[in-house]
DNA sequence: GGTTCGCAGTAAATCGTTTTAATGACTTTA
DNA sequence: TAAAGTCATTAAAACGATTTACTGCGAACC
């Protein structure tokens, strides 16, 4: 109840800086915004007397006058981040922590709307100019109340379906890069293992799977299985399939969690890798690198395509019609000892 | 420029609400806050109303009147984030997310701000009730400028020297937990692979690990490295320690990313794990779970411990003179692969 | 020499909510 | 029946910044 006594000092408005510095509020708010000129003895005043008192804004009085916020929310689509446990948060937080830099570069905080709260609530009781949504489901539920309280939105995935300016992430083209590495590092039985939802990730591989066996006349075989116990699923679906007969001499997994389930199978079923089995998976995380041996992935340059959000987020809060969408940068092949010659 | 029309329709404030329900601004505020009664049949007319027109209470203009921004902050101090790389981020980020769960539970938004910032920019133009510090060192600049500022601060980690409240980090029980157990499973020449810098746990670490073998009459092997190049390092250091004739039987690791490290050195010494040595690690990472075999490790618990964290500190923050500081959950044995029989 | 222009600065309105003090209307108490 | 309490409600005053419209004043232009 009692305070200290000088934490009851309220914090210096304005107007008390108005009054040290012998001038009008006006003017220390232009000083301070720059938005007008203001004499450079004035402006000296202003800042000595910023100073004496150790103004500090009131961010929530700016934003109501500016109608601004100051931060921009970060999404995860619920089900997939749920099901998707450390790894896709690893994934998510990559892309969080990046955006969380370039937003501050643009004088914006970074709000971290957790996966499982209920989209009513935080939309209403969480104010933000604008918000990112990474690989959002067509009927992703934030999406649509997005979009209809009208917050201007950037959404990090695939676009097809959706109106949203984006950052597009091509799957198809991550897709071909593992397989055809896959394939000029000598492997023909190349087994696809991949999740059974109809996430437009896995669409694109399977496509791009099917278009290129059939194109070198390769024998496909698409392992389907449920994200949610994507580690033991892989890992036994993969040790049947090598119990029948299959004879992979290479894997391609985009989710690296079946990834390492891939790894399991193998070794219970005595194939060395890279020696009898090359292995590629997607995402170039911890999960990848710290196989033995580390699994060959893409290197999707994560910081660079969250920068490219939040600025073209930024963008658009500014009313500056951007062009959308903007492609993700390339995906990069990391070669490593999974996929080496033995 | 030129907008949709229907977007050009400025926001229902409360006033709008009013005027429908035919009541006053201030019950309208009454009837969202529930902090006076209202009428129950002035209530449904002002629910409907708020339905009706679809209003959402303006965030700015709430906080610049409560004098509450309506969310926390989370910090990583800098120069350890900044050296850990993707496994530090993978243990700040499992706090992060759950802390964003357990703040929006109390009606809060979670903010996350990056290591990078300079500590006086994060703090000038970013609005926060309150924050909380994982692990900062004694000289974390954000802790000294949010004292100086008064913002309720909450630490999660060491808090010897530190007056902030606090959910204390018991790195001697881990120390301990971690040592007792692989001599519980017949180590006997440990090695103890430790961060060189003088932070906290590196010291509990050390002093729990000369204890104990002092008290059991082992010699004692401390292999101090920098935190910077924790990998490499590691596998360096051990391997030639093993080289010179060291012939450990069991690994104490508690950075993880030295751990992983310390596995590629046994590995390419021919030493075979569980067999040959035992390995444990600290924190229960993707990294240590991944390993071949997984290792040893501890749950530490980190969303109850983040939860904690966010209770105290909105207990600080609503003024609740919140004792302090709060004993983080105990840290589980986990036992894997590494240090099972063989 | 009168008009126009540009510059720095100011006073006052404004943003949308919460909160305080006042107001009736109706009950209870003496 | 008058005085004292409740109770739901209201009108108006904050909160602390930005922004708009206006004011002098000296320089520049015909």
């Amino acid at each position: 109840m009692a305070r200290a006594p000088d934490t009851l000092k309220k914090r210096a408005t304005v107007k008390d800086v108005a009054r040290v510095a012998g001038v009008s509020p006006g003017t220390v708010s232009n000083a301070l915004s720059g938005k007008r000129r203001v004499d450079s003895q004035t402006q000296a005043r202003i800042t000595e007397a910023i100073e004496q008192l150790g103004y500090v804004p009131n961010l929530a009085a700016r934003g109501m006058r500016t109608g601004r916020a100051g931060t921009v929310a970060i999404f995860s689509s619920m089900p997939v981040a749920v099901a998707g446990g450390q790894s896709r948060l690893g994934f998510l937080m990559e892309i969080a922590a990046s955006a969380a830099e370039s937003a501050m570069q643009n004088n914006l905080a970074l709000l971290l709307i957790p996966p499982i709260a209920d989209p009513a609530t935080a939309l209403g009781t969480i104010g933000f100019d604008g918000a990112i949504l990474v690989e959002p489901s067509a009927d992703d539920p934030y999406r649509e109340m997005l979009a209809a309280r009208g917050v201007p939105t950037v959404v990090i995935g695939p676009t097809a379906d959706m109106p949203d300016p984006a950052v597009t992430l091509d799957y198809r083209r991550m897709a071909a890069l593992l397989f055809d590495h896959l394939v000029e590092v000598g492997a023909r039985r190349i087994p696809l293992i991949v999740g059974q939802s109809a996430r437009a990730s896995n669409m694109a591989f399977r496509e791009v799977y099917l278009d290129r066996c059939a194109a070198l006349g390769l024998d496909p075989t698409v392992i389907a299985l449920p994200e949610a116990d994507a580690e033991l699923g892989a890992r036994r679906a993969l040790e049947a399939h090598v119990a029948q007969g299959g004879a992979p001499d290479g894997v391609l997994v985009p989710i690296d969690a079946m990834a390492t389930g891939a790894m399991a199978a193998l070794r219970a079923s005595g194939l060395s890798v890279p020696g009898d089995v090359k292995v590629a998976t997607r995402y170039d995380g911890l999960r990848a690198r710290s196989e033995t041996p580390p699994l060959t992935a893409l290197n999707l340059h994560l910081d660079q395509l969250a920068d490219l959000a939040t600025r073209l987020l930024v963008d658009r809060i500014e009313d500056r019609d951007a062009a959308s969408p903007v492609r993700a940068p390339d995906p990069e092949l990391i070669v490593r000892g999974a996929t080496r010659a033995p």
